[in-house]
DNA sequence: AGAACCGCACTTTTT
DNA sequence: GTGCGGTTCT
């Protein structure tokens, strides 16, 4: 509709830019059209900037997506709009913090600086393991806290919470919590009763006990209470009810101490992170929240004139206030839909927008406690609902909203007029009504989606609407599966396969850090270079002691059954070969196993990969990341299968909801985390002390907690909006699909339930359109011009035991050079002892040219090069290209291999004729390893995969 | 009809 | 550890 007038909602949203606005803009209503509109007509005025005018994003995909329609729509091209702040919350607080920072960590009593080089640690393993370090230290550092460590099982679950309070804005300073951050953990009694109350209240007009007693039934079972824990009797008293006084019973309990364990954890967890250089995502937004609230100065100099939020219902509460300390003025305009808020994993907060005005009112109570800093009225709130729908028929428009009333399990009970009382009705803007909704149900569920897309292909009664809007019969392309789980996805990409039916998945997926994966690559390993760490995972894997893997890495002598299977796998000849036979001798059978091999072989088919290439490709991608991301290749004709969560903001004519199963939708259950914090039961524990822990029967010893765990009810709401959003998705036909034991939604959905058994034709894999996997290789920055510092990637966070790390590789380096430079200096340790040594073993003369990228020209016997490449050694024969590494075992000589590849390349134009080796110098342990060469194909081929991203297929349509 | 008991299964993803 | 659904008991 890029073409097309704003209707009378959409052109009152873009013509009100003054005031406060909550806009109610659901699926499909043009949100993104209307919202870059918005912002063309607030930069038209005469005195407004693109940089007074902040719009805030979720994504960076959608930032881009909006900066680059925004340059369409108005006279400011792209290279004005290139810094104006149309962003994420995130990657705004980056740059506050970057510009305005330095000092922000001293609000809270951290006597520390955030600099230009703080790194944003991005990967969760990453900081997980950093966090596990910090624990190890935090625990032996506070023998006084043994008993909350006892009781803990897992220390990410602190770092859990730790984020979760920053999410919410409770942050530690040195003597306790940053302002009024203590009240969140006490939490709040009267919020708490009244929860309580309504659980407790007795079913069936009085005659069957309330959900809350029926749920302590089994108080105490399978739990080891202290002998001073009340009994089950009394716990759940007599009648239809529990007693009203258990309320008070378990909320008061005293927890000064576990407020002090976690204020201390989380406090110098900051104060870890800032001396160790880095911020996790919300630490970004805790010390800009901090530095906003502190520094009145730099509020009024940072504050935007006109505020927008797009996604507002997936914002979570610091970042609600974030917005308000941006806003200079009250033009502040909050897009959103509640009912598509299924992201609360992510912290976000779906009252933000349902509660707005309340929360608008009571945050900006609070942020002006001590001082003024909102100084805006928080009234009037102009609401603006966008109706028009330009996705679905409507049918498909009325079908969806069943998918927020219908109750989610057989205990579920939907309050269905306060529900309709918040929906507001989509109205259609199809211009045709062709509509199939269907439920079906099969003993095969798999074949049955598949057969079912082999009905719909080329069938007229399932025809869809071309370009032009006129009919024509659907396609593989116009058809998406959702699932509500990566599994069935995965499986049933499985199965389309066997049949040749043409189906990608789009998402991310955890490929390599499965055990299927690390087994993989710890066979090739062995078979490339028997390296140590290739054996130590096998041998591990196998059951032998650490101290025995030592002992066995440290002879060389393997175990003989393993050297036969090693030898068994040299005469493989494909890397399937490999990779089946390694799956096949630790029983790996399942769909993981078919797509870590399907996806080694479309990587190594499509290119030209040796097996060298392969490890290397796969350690990176254990290292960069938890999800490989599988693309289907923009422009094939497929069928698109997909999480649900992932469809947010796509269309697709055709949907089928899949795996609408019994006890997987909605998810049942939940592992019980130690500490938990939760509005308005406050931060709590559970103390579980295992048997390991003790060698004594498992003891359980916070009654109170458990019962309050029961008191709070359980929320099926976004299990609705989930349905919902996937129906929406949708723009004329909607099929669910479901196995043997269909669940709740799909028998309470209006719709009929359909058993069939299916007929699945094999399709000839010749005929389809062949879809491949494009896996997107974990490559960094790509060249400017041709230097090759562009290639070395720079964000790659060394931290190595023992004291090693950037800053120790940094000194070698210099000294390295220096040393090189013939300037006097005096080696400190053995990696400088080493390099010295290195260095004068050289034969020859030592030359120097400073700044020498590219191209070398040089005309002397030898050269040193202050680059990214440490040493380029010329003799009359022979060059050699030279990397110092202090941190072996962090990188393998991979890591710089594109880099010392340009090189290479570089240098055999120079020297056409000379020997040319690149190698890697360790300087711990003084061994030079040659690296092999890329050629230069390759590294253009890199270098393009990493520039050009590939495409998601659909994005939200032009609205 | 309601209460108690038993066995089963156990996500999603962005910054 | 916990919620669900089904079965059995009261």
């Amino acid at each position: 509709m890029t073409d097309l007038e704003p209707n009378d909602q959409q052109q009152e949203l873009i013509d009100s830019t003054d005031g406060l606005h909550l806009v109610d803009a659901g699926a499909g209503t043009g949100k993104t059209f209307t919202v870059t509109r918005r912002h063309a007509n607030i930069v038209s005025q005469p005195d407004v900037e693109p940089d007074d005018v902040l719009l805030v994003t979720f994504t960076n995909n959608a930032a881009a997506e909006m900066k680059e329609r925004i340059v369409g729509n108005c006279h400011y091209g792209m290279r004005e709009l290139a810094d104006a702040p149309i962003q994420t919350f995130h990657s705004l607080c980056h740059d506050v913090l970057e510009e305005h920072g330095h000092a922000a960590p001293t609000h809270l009593g951290i006597d520390d600086r955030i600099t230009g080089s703080t790194r944003i640690i991005e990967d969760e393993l990453v900081e997980e393991a950093l966090f596990g370090e910090f624990i190890d230290r935090f625990s032996d550092d506070h023998p006084e806290y043994d008993d909350f460590f006892r009781a803990l099982s897992e220390p990410t679950g602190l770092l859990d919470l730790v984020n979760q309070l920053a999410a919410k804005g409770v942050f530690p300073d040195a003597e306790g919590w940053y302002r009024d951050g203590e009240r969140h953990l006490d939490g709040d009694f009267a919020a708490f009763k009244r929860q309580f109350d309504e659980l407790n209240e007795p079913r069936n007009g009085g005659s069957k006990q309330s959900v809350l007693r029926s749920k302590l039934g089994r108080y105490g079972r399978s739990k080891c209470y202290l002998p001073d824990a009340p009994e089950k009797s009394d716990i759940r008293g007599s009648g239809k009810q529990v007693p009203d006084e258990l309320a008070r019973r378990v909320f008061e309990e005293d927890r000064e101490e576990l407020k002090q364990f976690v204020h201390d954890v989380y406090h110098e967890y900051l104060e870890f992170a800032l001396r160790r250089n880095y911020l996790n995502f919300g630490m970004l937004q805790l010390f800009a929240y901090v530095l906003l609230c502190e520094n009145h100065e730099l509020r009024d100099e940072v504050a935007f004139e006109y505020v927008m939020i797009d996604e507002f219902q997936d914002s979570s509460e610091i970042q609600f206030k974030l917005a308000l300390l941006l806003a200079g003025t009250n033009n502040i305009c909050v897009v959103g839909d509640w009912k598509q808020s299924i992201y609360s994993f992510q912290y976000a907060d779906v009252d933000n927008i349902v509660e707005f005005e309340d929360r608008l009112d009571r945050f900006v109570g609070q942020l002006n406690t001590d001082h003024e800093r909102v100084s805006f009225p928080t009234t009037p709130v102009t609401t603006i609902e966008l109706v028009e729908n330009y996705r679905s028929t409507q049918e498909i428009l009325g079908f969806s909203e069943h998918g927020l009333r219908v109750p989610a399990a057989n205990r579920d009970d939907v309050d269905i007029a306060a529900v309709d009382d918040r929906i507001v009705s989509l109205e259609s803007n199809a211009d045709h009504e062709n509509t199939t909704i269907e439920a079906i149900q099969s003993d095969e569920e798999q074949e049955a989606v598949l057969a079912k897309i082999q009905e719909i292909v080329g069938n007229d009664d399932y025809r869809v609407e071309d370009e032009d809007g006129n009919p024509r019969p659907p396609k593989y392309g116009d058809i998406a599966v959702m699932t509500r789980t990566r599994d069935f996805g995965r499986e049933l990409l499985g199965t389309a396969e066997e049949y040749g039916l043409p189906m990608a998945y789009e998402g991310g997926i955890e490929l390599f850090r499965t055990d299927q994966a690390k087994l993989l690559l710890a066979w090739l390993r062995i078979l490339e270079d028997d390296i140590d760490r290739g054996w130590a995972v096998v041998l591990e894997r196998a059951g032998y002691t650490l101290d025995e893997v030592d002992a066995i890495l440290e002879r060389r002598v393997y175990p003989e059954n393993m050297v036969a299977f090693r030898e068994e796998l040299r005469e493989l000849e494909t890397l399937g070969g490999v990779a089946q036979r390694v799956f096949a001798r630790y029983g790996y059978d399942g769909p993981t196993a078919d797509v870590v091999l399907h996806t080694l072989q479309s990587v190594h088919n499509a290119t030209t990969q040796t097996r060298g290439d392969l490890i290397r490709f796969i350690e990176r991608a254990i290292e960069s990341g938890s999800t490989h991301e599988v693309h289907a290749s923009a422009g094939t004709n497929s069928v698109t299968v997909q999480t649900i969560h992932a469809t947010k903001g796509l269309e697709y004519p055709i949907v089928i909801l899949a795996n609408m199963n019994s006890g997987r939708f909605p998810p049942g259950g939940g592992g019980g985390g130690v500490i938990t914090y939760d509005d308005p039961v406050g931060l709590r524990q559970r103390k579980v002390y295992s048997e390991e822990a003790h060698g004594l029967p498992h003891i359980y010893d916070n009654w109170q907690a458990d019962v309050l765990g029961k008191c709070l009810p359980h929320n099926y709401d976004e299990e609705r909006r989930l349905l919902y959003v996937a129906i929406t998705r949708a723009e004329s036909h909607v099929v669910f699909t479901a196995g043997e034991d269909p669940n709740t939604f799909i028998e309470e959905l209006p719709v009929d339930v359909e058993s069939v058994t299916s007929e699945l034709a094999e399709i000839d894999r010749e005929e389809t359109e062949q879809t491949t996997l494009q896996v997107e290789m974990p490559v960094q920055e790509g060249p400017k011009g041709h230097t090759p510092h562009t290639l070395m990637r720079d964000d790659v966070f060394e931290d190595v035991e023992g004291g090693r790390g950037t800053e120790f590789g940094t000194q070698v380096h210099d000294f390295a050079e220096a040393y090189a430079l013939g300037e006097n200096v005096e080696p400190r340790n053995d990696d400088e002892e080493n390099v010295m040594q290195f260095i004068d073993d050289l034969d020859g003369e030592l030359l120097v040219e400073e700044d020498a990228y590219l191209p070398l020209t040089v005309d002397s016997e030898r050269v040193t090069i202050s680059g990214i490449v440490d040493l380029v050694h010329v003799t009359s024969d022979h060059v050699e290209i030279i990397d110092y590494k202090t941190d072996r075992g962090r990188h393998g000589e991979g890591e710089y291999r594109k880099q010392l590849s340009v090189y290479y390349h570089v240098a055999r134009e120079v020297y056409p004729d000379h020997k040319i080796t690149a190698s890697i110098f360790y300087t711990e342990s003084g061994v030079r390893q040659d690296v092999e060469q890329l050629s230069i194909d390759e590294i253009q081929r890199l270098v393009t995969e990493a520039e050009t991203p590939t495409q998601t297929t659909k994005q939200n349509a032009d609205r």
